[in-house]
DNA sequence: TCGAGCATGTAACAAGTTACATGATTTC
DNA sequence: GAAATCATGTAACTTGTTACATGCTCGA
């Protein structure tokens, strides 16, 4: 995950590893994390397979230039066109570079997400009628609210997202 | 987490190995994986720690059922009551065994949480605001769409967890 | 009898965190 | 001149996944 951010973040153009970071945090920060322990030897590899090139500069500093590549522009592309997944919030962190992906993929990628949740969504309101109905067979459900109250929340989740595609999908003013 | 949630699906009585997993997947699943190569071995190392303990049934399918420990019990309620925490949604997983939790301090965290949720939303609000402003200053600002939907995101989200605790602490009907 | 489900486990690998180590530059 | 920020890196550790290995039991 954070070879593919690295990457991401330096199609914008030449960033030092510092700058990386700190772009990371403020924009995709909320849900992912990178600390300077996993990406250093991130940029290093990604510059061994020939993704990234190191600058250096100097200016006494340390301070290292990496710009992306061809085969990097390639792979970080290919990466961004497979289908969305929920998996860690990885469908997020490809949302986020999804200005750079063509409008075709995009919108089909967009539409096979929101499938999937509207199927989410379904499964979620079919077992929380079964629960119910058990539920209301026991005599001490109250015992039982926060246990339950999970899958109203992953229902919740479901909806939330669902709401939020729709307006990614249709490019509603946000 | 694999062993917390472990200890927390044993609170309800003894369970194999093979029952925990399956009770996780069909409660926790959806947000939740474990799978047998990090739950075997954690509930070895909570054994050896006196957590859990490990009962033999010679019943030749080679199954142990597993029972928890005064000291278990009181390692997992020091867990459980600890603040709720966003990371990894270890707060959703706490909150599915909120039930095991005194009223007092279930409602001191749950409050607590809230008041987290609704500083992101403020800050997440104030972002936009700043953001937009910045964004109506390019000429080409249908170029950041979904960069920018990712603070969208951040912020339907917040209200969603927001609206879902606020009705936890009510203990409103789900 | 055959496949699905029950049942446990290990070894290699993957990905990332934390703590440590070092030093320059800028800003107050 | 002290503190904040810029700047890079490593080593030990943590946590978990994947693939493999093995074998029983029950129902169609």
């Amino acid at each position: 995950m954070v070879e593919y951010v690295s990457l991401g973040i330096v199609m914008e153009g030449q960033k030092s590893g510092y700058e990386i970071k700190k772009i990371a945090e403020q924009t995709v920060g909320l849900f992912f994390k990178m600390s300077y322990g996993s990406l250093y030897p991130a940029l290093n590899r990604l510059v061994a397979a020939g993704r990234l090139t190191e600058e250096e500069t100097n200016n006494s500093k340390n301070k290292k230039l990496y710009a992306i590549t061809e085969q990097g522009r390639g792979h970080f592309l290919e990466w961004l066109k497979e289908p969305l997944q929920s998996n860690r919030r990885e469908h997020l962190l490809k949302l986020f570079f999804y200005d750079y992906l063509e409008e075709e993929i995009r919108k089909r990628n967009l539409q096979a997400f929101q499938h999937s949740l509207q199927n989410g969504i379904s499964r979620m309101e079919s077992l929380k009628t079964i629960v119910s109905k058990e539920l209301e067979q026991l005599p001490n459900k109250d015992d039982y609210y926060y246990r339950v109250s999970v899958m109203h929340y992953g229902l919740q989740f479901f909806k939330m997202e669902h709401a939020f595609f729709t307006k990614m999908i249709d490019k509603e003013e946000l």
